[in-house]
RNA sequence: GCCCGGGUGGUGAAACUGGUAGACACGCAGGACUUAAAAUCCUGUGAUCAUUGCGAUCGUGCGGGUUCAAGUCCCGCCCCGGGUACCA
């Protein structure tokens, strides 16, 4: 430990650079962003971090880096780039803590944010901290309560495809009633001009509640009494709540929620002009869910109501040969005629009793129960079975379908299991094996539908429905609106209060209306949530104050405008901010948040876009998602004991029986040669052999020595200790293992158990197993960046984060190959210094090798930097490091670019050496090295010869030779003609600067 | 089931528009320096066969195909990771 440390000293003294330049950056705010009209602006944004008690591991910053490395790029390249940071502050962590131990939320998420600075501040960011953000913040959350107010006043135009302040709507009613209202609302019954002013306001603030963009309403909500709130979907893992394991039910509840649904189309299309991944893309797609089809009514015969369902396949009308609803459809009861009512009650019980999620997963089994009652087909006037089944979900829909088994699996399943009819209506269609769900076709058996195609048919059929009046064209989204209100205490307070019951928007001057104290973090008595407890949580007239908050992702939904102008009192960003800086360009973070934080963000800025409070629609332009670090847990295997004893008093307590470990590459033969019995062509080697021979010896050995031991201890022959065959794999901390050797004192010291462990060893060595998982406490294979950072310096873990593959791709992490980078370092800082570590370089004019390197890699860091192939940069650079100790170079103009080059990446020793250069400005602010193609031209190219695709030398030609001369001189090469052996070529390729390949 | 990724040495990976598969690292083996170690440097390292050298054959999950040429393109499968759902 003394000489590393000496030998740090002596060279790359990275502890002592890094700190001087992290004190540097911050005494001189390099980082500080401003307006610059003068220049290109590049907004490059990191997802907010959620501050949990656990700090930063290994995997955290990955993105951060990233991002880093590509902001720093850009203002290389000239553009003032804003790079803020800040923190999703609110959350239920800190709420369950406060819930635990009585301490202010506000308190804890404190002393994590601080703890996260100081992780964040080591690694090197080029943050603008002044820009710093925190939704928690009063001064923050005043503008989330203003954007919910907004929407409180708005509804959605539909002739102007835009959001409008809810005043043109009552206007209009006033006018005109509802009739002609081109509104996106809930609102299904009609009233006129006159009855709209004979209305109570209450009546008149409960109709425009259906047409709010955020509105109170009554919805199915995954109530969890045990926690007092409403949880996500994701939230509930098997039925329980995710924290905690309590048990949730579905319950109907007042809640406030967002008009989502009124951009379905909007955020659909949006996708189109958005830079992100396919595959974020589709789950966005997938969650909208758009279907176009058609809603038919159905009449059922002998009663009143009707059945409606929604169908994508209009043109099949005339294949419906029955329907199902969900066992839970509200007309169900009342249909089922007298001789069915026991089937169809034990059917619903048995259907109530399985979990929605099992009746999705639970394709293969056909249940159905029929009802008694008969619906008219809508054309043909025919009587079709109306049945149930739990493959039709309540939730979806209308909770009901027009089952046409010639076209539909799950139709086509019932129909062969309860034997009904399987009209074909497709020409030529085979329906005796399965469904045909193709689009393409002509209809037949279909009346008036007959010699159509599939496509005409639709709109056939669409027109005739709407004719008859029994259906109509319509456009289906699966999106929901999303539900709002938490009954949560650490949140943003919503500005509502509640004037006789009506519920009504506080004054924008009103704001922030700030989170009071409350006694405890927990429900009421009475379930209501925790704002309740709030003393005098009433406006100044005395009405009640909302004591619901919102959710998570509130605050989330519009940061990244806030960074533009975070300190502004008057407004959420000035004007002048929004139109300089717009939208993000480069967005980094993970791609968990498909369908949570990017669906809202992206309704958000619509909403404020249509407003006129941002001039932009997207909030994120381009998005890189990157992948999962994932751990690498290390294993020990120790063998099973068994102690035998005339009598149980006699035993010692466990710990005192030593366990035995054997090398991981023992439990790989062992399961080898168990195979071996089933497929006879995996044998043993006799090596193999001999070592379990070995092995078994040793344990016998050892199986004595111990019962030797141990009978001193505790008396002679009053008990015996056994080891099996069988090995228990235990994890072991991956901090005590170095390339898969376990550093036993370590192990032996690290639990009282463990202190009398015997090891069978290979070399001296415990070698032990290792499997990929995900990173977690519990696994022993969290890896902390301070320790990284620690023993080999910020700029390393920089560069080894991205030399671990692609940005994307998740990957596990490896903390020896870490070696690698940190040796790239100090030869990169040996390069500027001689043996006695001073600072030395060469003034001389650089050769043209050397400016080839350099040029060579200017181009290719460029070139890989743009299209995000961070850990490429990093072999590059590696190369040129490599490639100019092989010159024995040291010429200052070459190596003051390279420093430049390698500022993103490692902006510590850049800084370092860019000062020991003579130079006084921050090497952050100069420009990126300028690519010379003149350096790069070639008057010779390597040729490979292939024959017959292989390749089978290399020749060196000048660039100048035509394609002939070329032919003539490979001809001619003595390598070619061994592999002609006297035969005349059929072909030649060639391919100038590429190949020439000669096919025989 | 559907959608999106991915499958290349002992390991992380590279090969961007079809043109020398395995760059760059880790690990391992051998060597130099050293009293010794650390650090550093040098050499080798896909597999098999041949090794005295020249080398040869095979090889990018599997099976086909297109092409002078396929890790890369096409068809059909298998496996792994992620998303999503009876969306009618």
């Amino acid at each position: 430990m003394q000489l590393q440390k000496a030998q740090i000293e002596m060279d790359y003294n990275f502890r002592a650079i890094e700190a001087k330049w992290r004190k540097f950056w911050q005494e001189n705010k390099t980082y500080k962003t401003e307006i610059d009209n003068t220049k290109e602006k590049f907004y490059v944004l990191d997802m907010f971090p959620y501050p949990s008690g656990a700090g930063l591991h290994v995997g955290h910053p990955l993105g951060y880096i990233a991002s880093d490395i590509y902001a720093r790029y850009k203002k290389h390249k000239g553009f003032n780039v804003l790079h803020p940071m800040g923190y999703d502050a609110f959350g239920l962590p800190a709420e369950q803590y406060a819930i635990q131990t009585g301490q202010h939320p506000a308190i804890t998420t404190a002393a994590n944010l601080k703890r996260y600075r100081e992780q964040l501040d080591q690694i090197g960011f080029s943050y603008d901290w002044d820009r710093e953000v925190r939704t928690s913040d009063p001064n923050y959350y005043k503008w989330t309560q203003w954007i919910f107010l907004q929407l409180f006043h708005s509804y959605y135009n539909i002739e102007l495809d835009k959001a409008d302040d809810i005043k043109n709507l009552v206007a209009l009613f006033e006018q005109e009633g509802n009739a002609s209202a081109q509104a996106h609302g809930d609102q299904e019954t009609l009233f006129t001009a006159a009855e709209w002013n004979a209305m109570s306001e209450k009546e008149q603030q409960s109709i425009l509640m259906n047409y709010r963009l955020t509105y109170l309403s009554d919805s199915f909500v995954n109530w969890c009494p045990a926690l007092g709130t409403v949880l996500a979907n994701d939230e509930i893992k098997d039925g329980v709540s995710e924290r905690g394991g309590h048990p949730v039910e579905r319950k109907k509840m007042q809640q406030w929620s967002m008009r989502i649904t009124a951009y379905a189309e909007r955020l659909l299309s949006g996708l189109d002009k958005i830079d992100w991944t396919d595959a974020i893309k589709e789950i966005q797609r997938n969650w909208i869910g758009k279907s176009v089809g058609a809603l038919v009514s159905f009449e059922i015969d002998q009663h009143a109501e009707k059945i409606d369902v929604f169908t994508t396949r209009p043109d099949t009308i005339f294949g419906v040969s029955f329907m199902v609803i969900a066992p839970e459809h509200e007309l169900v009861n009342h249909i089922t005629t007298a001789e069915q009512k026991d089937a169809i009650k034990a059917y619903q019980v048995k259907a109530a009793a399985r979990s929605e999620r099992e009746r999705m997963a639970d394709v293969k089994q056909v249940s159905g129960a029929f009802t008694g009652a008969y619906a008219k087909h809508p054309f043909s006037g025919e009587l079709i079975p109306i049945w149930i089944g739990d493959y039709v979900l309540a939730s979806y829909g209308t909770g009901a379908v027009m089952a046409v088994p010639s076209g539909d699996q799950r139709d086509w399943d019932f129909a062969t299991k309860f034997e009904m009819p399987i009209p074909a209506v497709i020409e030529g269609q085979d329906v005796s094996e399965g469904a045909d769900a193709n689009k393409e076709g002509i209809i037949c058996n279909s009346d008036f539908l007959n010699g159509l195609k599939v496509k005409d048919a639709i709109v056939k059929a669409i027109e005739a429905m709407e004719e008859k009046g029994i259906g109509k064209g319509k456009t289906n989204y699966r999106l929901r609106d999303a539900v709002f209100s938490r009954q949560r205490y650490w949140g943003e307070p919503i500005p509502i209060y509640y004037k006789d019951g009506m519920p009504m928007a506080m004054d924008e001057s009103q704001l922030p209306l700030e989170l009071p104290d409350v006694d405890k973090y927990l429900p009421t008595e009475d379930g209501e949530p925790p704002l309740a407890r709030a003393e005098n949580w009433k406006t100044a007239e005395g009405h009640p104050i909302e004591t619901n908050t919102m959710p998570g992702w509130a605050g989330s939904s519009w940061y990244f405008a806030r960074y533009l102008d975070p300190n502004n009192t008057g407004e959420f960003a000035s004007q002048d901010a929004l139109n300089y800086w717009q939208n993000v360009d480069l967005y980094m973070g993970g791609a968990e948040h498909a369908t949570g934080h990017l669906l809202y963000a992206r309704f958000w800025t619509k909403f404020l876009s249509d407003k006129g409070f941002l001039p932009f629609d997207e909030p994120f332009k381009k998005m890189i998602n990157q992948g999962m670090i994932t751990g690498n847990s290390k294993f020990v295997y120790s063998l099973v004991k068994s102690v035998k004893s005339s009598s149980t008093l006699n035993i010692p307590d466990n710990k005192n029986i030593p366990s035995i470990y054997i090398p991981f590459k023992a439990i790989q033969l062992r399961n080898k040669k168990n195979q071996s019995f089933i497929d006879d062509k995996i044998t043993l080697s006799e090596n193999e052999t001999t070592y379990l021979n070995d092995l078994n010896l040793k344990i016998k050995v050892l199986e004595k020595v111990i019962n030797e031991g141990l009978s001193n201890k505790f008396g002679k022959d009053l008990f015996e200790v056994k080891y099996s065959e069988f090995a228990i794999k235990s994890n072991v901390d991956v901090s005590i293992v170095t390339n898969d050797s376990l550093d036993i004192e370590a192990f032996k010291s690290s639990r009282e158990e463990y202190a009398n462990a015997e090891f069978i060893l290979e070399d001296g060595k415990y070698i032990c197993g290792s499997e990929i998982e995900k990173m977690s406490k519990s696994k022993f294979n969290v890896v902390n960046p301070d320790i990284i950072i620690e023993s080999y310096g910020a700029d390393t873990l920089r560069l080894f984060e991205m030399f671990l593959g692609p940005l994307e791709q998740s990957k596990p992490w490896d903390t020896d190959s870490i070696e690698g980078v940190h040796r790239f370092l100090r030869k990169f800082w040996r390069m500027f210094h001689d043996g006695e570590n001073n600072f030395s370089l060469t003034d001389a004019e650089p050769t043209k090798d050397e400016q080839k390197i350099l040029h060579k890699t200017i181009k290719k860091v460029e070139d890989d930097i743009e299209r995000f192939s961070f850990n490429t940069v990093v072999s590059a650079l590696m190369i040129c490091v490599n490639e100019l100790n092989d010159l024995k170079s040291n010429n200052k103009t070459i190596l003051e670019q390279l420093v430049i080059l390698i500022t993103p990446y490692a902006p510590h020793i850049a800084e370092e050496l860019w000062e020991k250069l003579g130079n006084q400005e921050s090497v952050t602010l100069q420009a990126f090295p300028t690519f010379e193609p003149k350096y790069l031209v070639e008057s010779s190219h390597k040729y490979p010869v292939s024959f017959n695709g292989k390749m089978r030398f290399m020749l060196e030609l000048p660039l100048d030779l035509s394609k002939e001369e070329i032919e003539k001189t490979v001809m001619e090469h003595e390598e070619s003609q061994k592999w002609l052996d006297g035969k005349t070529p059929k072909k030649v390729i060639i391919v100038p600067k590429k190949i020439v390949n000669i096919v025989v």
